[in-house]
DNA sequence: CGCGGAGTTGAGATTGTTCAAGGATTGTGG
DNA sequence: CCACAATCCTTGAACAATCTCAACTCCGCG
C-alpha cells in the first residue's frame, strides 16, 4: 500500500504512518520529520493479546503495524474495549498528563510499536501529539454517545465512518475501503452488542448498500450518505 | 449539614467542601488550606440550565453549590450525560492539559462555583487537583463501562454507589444518605435509559432492600451488599 | 481430508421503550 | 384557605430491540 508512493529515498518506510499521522494534526519543521524518520529505538513486537504498553510505562510509542485497543477486562473472560488503536497512533502518556493504567493497551492482532518518547522535545511534534491526544479524548466522548444514545445501527455505523475516517487521513483508504483486520467479536465488544447482533447488522448495512466487506477489509461506498443518515459529525461542532 | 461542625472561626463555609475534596486527594499544607478558605473571587451563579464554564473559559473552578454535568447534546432535546458535577468538585481545564469544549458543563439545579484558577500555584493543590483530574478520568471509564457492558439494574446500582462513596469522602454521607436533587429522567440521561426503566430499576432496588429514597435523597442501607452483588469496586484495582 | 475459526441464520427468551394514564407534591394566585 | 398548574414519580400494556442458544456454512490450513 505505501510501497509505491516513494518520492525521496525513504530508509523505514515503517515511520511513515506515524509521520503522516502527527503532520495531519500540526505543522512539523523538516527538522522534526527528519527526527520521525530516524527514530532509531528498536521495535517491539507484540502478538495478539498481549500488553502494548508495559504496566508502568509512562512513554510514548507509535503504532507501527497492527491493531491494538484500549480496554478494562470485566468478570469472565468479558471485557470493554474503550478504543481501537491504529497504525499510525501515538499511544501512551504526555508528560504532563501522568494519566496512569487507567485502562490496559492489548493487541488485537500481531502488532509492533516503537519508542517515541524521545520526540517530546521538538515543539512542534510536542504540539502535534498533544492536539492527537485531545482527539483521543474526543473520541472517547463519541464513544459514550455511542453506547448510551445511539441504537446498533447508529453505533455500527458510526464506529465504521470513524475508523474508516481516521484510515483516510492518513492515506490508508483507497477508494473509500479499509482494513479492518479484527473479526465481529471485538466491534461488539467495542459497541457493547453481542457478536450475533453485530452480524445481523453489518447484514442490514450491506443490504442497505452502504457497506461492503471481505476478509480483513470494509469499505463505506456512499459513506457522505451514511454519515448523514446516522448524524455522524466529522471532528468539530462542540466547539462552543 | 456543615455548620455544626465549627472548630475554628470559619468565615466562608462554603469553601469547605472544595477544601475537603483537595484534601482527600492529596496533603495540603496549612498555608495552602488557608489559601484556599480565603479564596476572595466573587461567586457565579447559576441557574438550572446555564453552563457552568463559559465556552472559552480554560480556568479552573469549584462548585460549591447544586449539582451539575457535563453532556453533549442530542438532536431534538435529547442528550447524553457523561459525568455529574457535585458541590466541592473542581471543574475546568488544568493547565498542562488543554482539553477544550469537548463537552458542556451545565447546570442542572441552581448552582453556585467560584474561580480557584489562582491556587494553581500551591504545588500541593496543583497535585491533589490533578489527582482529581485523573480520578474523573477513572469515573469516565467507569461510565463507558456501565453504558456498555451492565444491564440496567447493575448500572444504576454502580452509579448509586459511586455517587455515594463521591459524597462520603467528603463527609457529606450520614447514614448512607446522600443528596441527589435531580430527577430519575436525569439519571435516564446518564444510564442511557429511559425515565420509566430508571423508576422501575429504582423500584426494585427499594424491593430488595438495597435502596431508600425521599424527596431530594437517596440512602443505600446496604452499600457493602450491593457493591458485592454488582461488582463494583471502590477506586483502583486497574493499577496494573 | 478433516479441522478450527469466523461469519451467518433461525427461534425463543429477556430486556428495555413507548404511550398513556393516574397519583403525589409543591408553589401560586385568587 | 382553596383551586390550579406544574413537575415529578408511579404503574400498566403493547411493542421494539437485543440476547442467548444452537445450528449450519464457508474458507484457509495442516
Amino acid at each position: 500500500l505505501l510501497s509505491t508512493s516513494s518520492s525521496s529515498p525513504v530508509r523505514k518506510g515503517y515511520l511513515e504512518l506515524p509521520l503522516r499521522r502527527l503532520a495531519c494534526a500540526g505543522p512539523l519543521s523538516a527538522d522534526e520529520e527528519a527526527a520521525i524518520r530516524d527514530l532509531a529505538h528498536p521495535r517491539r513486537i507484540s502478538a495478539r493479546g498481549d500488553r502494548l504498553l508495559a504496566p508502568g510505562d509512562d512513554g510514548l510509542h507509535f503504532v507501527l503495524e497492527g491493531w491494538g485497543c484500549q480496554m478494562r477486562p470485566l468478570d469472565g473472560n468479558r471485557r470493554q474495549i474503550f478504543s481501537f488503536l491504529l497504525p499510525g497512533d501515538v499511544i501512551g502518556c504526555l508528560p504532563g498528563d501522568p494519566a496512569p493504567s487507567l485502562s490496559q493497551s492489548v493487541a488485537l492482532t500481531h502488532a509492533t510499536t516503537i519508542d517515541a518518547s524521545a520526540l517530546i522535545v521538538y515543539p512542534g511534534i510536542k504540539a502535534a501529539m498533544t492536539a492527537l491526544h485531545i482527539s483521543a479524548q474526543s473520541r472517547l466522548f463519541d464513544q459514550l454517545l455511542r453506547l448510551g444514545a445511539h441504537g446498533a445501527y447508529e453505533g455500527v455505523a458510526h464506529l465504521l465512518l470513524e475508523i474508516y475516517t481516521r484510515h483516510a487521513e492518513i492515506g490508508l483508504a483507497e477508494d473509500s475501503r479499509f482494513s479492518f483486520p479484527v473479526g465481529q467479536e471485538r466491534l461488539g465488544e467495542m459497541l457493547g452488542l453481542s457478536e450475533v447482533h453485530v452480524n445481523r447488522t453489518l447484514t442490514r448495512l450491506r443490504a442497505d448498500g452502504h457497506l461492503a466487506a471481505g476478509p480483513g477489509w470494509f469499505s463505506l461506498p456512499r459513506a457522505e450518505d451514511l454519515a448523514a443518515r446516522v448524524g455522524f459529525t466529522p471532528s468539530p461542532a462542540w466547539m462552543a
